[in-house]
DNA sequence: GTCTATAACTCGATAGAC
DNA sequence: GTCTATCGAGTTATAGAC
């Protein structure tokens, strides 16, 4: 890996603890304790919290875009949209304890009424946007949206649920059934919105 | 209604505070700006933060269970479940712009890795429940949990959403899609697991 | 005696000066 | 990079009002 510049570094151990803890509930110490610099030097490089969490949001926006791109490695869409629903695998410790981080997010940045708001849900929309053309690679084109959206949503609700109540087990057969309800899809075919 | 005591009207505003802006994010001063009261007074009505927070989730919990004897009132389980699904349109502003009041505690708690979160999912608990025994009196008693569980995250999705990307639209289509699905539901059968 | 208000204390936060 | 300022949080102390 290169090495890290000084905001780079803030900005990755700014990203963990924001996810991990919350954005209101992180402190400045807590990131220089994180980075190993001082408080006095943070000024030096971003003017404000609010700073912070913008840096942090485009570092999430840059890896969700090499998430994807990584992704388009395989030539099969089904396969490419199986890879989106095996994060919550992936991810099941991180996720079970602290949620989504994308969701947990804009949840948040909600309540506290944040102008970051907007950006932080352009993140969920480069997952939206990638899967609608999985899915209109499918040939799924008109619905294609729809179907995006719909198991952007589900996944969300999973992970809500996996955290609230610490069950792993909820999490798996979920996925298993979005990867039954992904095989059972028409192919080829324009088809209307479904009921899932 | 009933004269409500000090206690009870400081429960009743820290649960649209902490409901609109978050736990943390809400001090004494807001509350008691909204009570009417001065701040030192909460001690002699609660010891702690926390204590005010554990009168909130008692009461989130008798408000729930209020709620859900009210829909007993309809004779037919699915219309029931619908009673539950359109709760979503009926706070759809709300929903929007703060998201789901139980699903968001229980994400906050979570984080701050606070011991009232136990005591949080109890709310989920009481809906899971609820909704269970009404998909087992559908005649589904095999996988009645299952689809407790698959409705309660569904609409928790819906809610991460719809206040993520401020779509009202999305919301009531997915209303809409979980009525189909319910109505589509084989009724008076013991079935599998199905990937809805 | 119960409820309430005022004020002060402690701690940790952001912020800024040197 | 340290050190200090300032603010606001939760909390506590004390004394007045019903």
């Amino acid at each position: 890996m290169a090495k890290q510049t000084t905001p780079e570094l803030i900005a990755e151990k700014a990203d963990t603890l924001f996810y991990e803890r919350g954005f209101e509930a992180t402190s400045f110490a807590d990131i220089a304790k994180a980075v190993g610099i001082s408080r006095g030097n943070f000024y030096h490089h971003f003017k404000s919290k609010d700073d912070i969490l913008d840096a942090v949001i485009t570092r999430r926006l840059a890896t969700t875009r090499a998430m994807l791109a990584g992704w388009e490695e395989d030539a099969d869409p089904a396969q490419r949209i199986i890879s989106f629903v095996r994060i919550l695998i992936v991810n099941r410790s991180k996720i079970m304890a602290y949620g989504c981080p994308v969701g947990t997010l804009n949840t948040e940045l909600s309540k506290l009424d944040h102008s970051a708001q907007n950006r932080a849900s352009d993140i969920f929309a480069l997952f939206r946007d990638w899967l609608a053309s999985q899915f209109a690679a499918l040939g799924h084109r008109q619905d294609a949206q729809d179907l995006a959206m719909q198991l952007l949503a589900r996944s969300q609700g999973v992970a809500v649920m996996a955290s609230a109540f610490g069950d792993e087990g909820f999490l798996r057969a979920e996925v298993a059934a979005m990867e039954s309800w992904l095989a059972a899809l028409p192919k080829n075919l324009t088809t209307k919105r479904q009921g899932h």
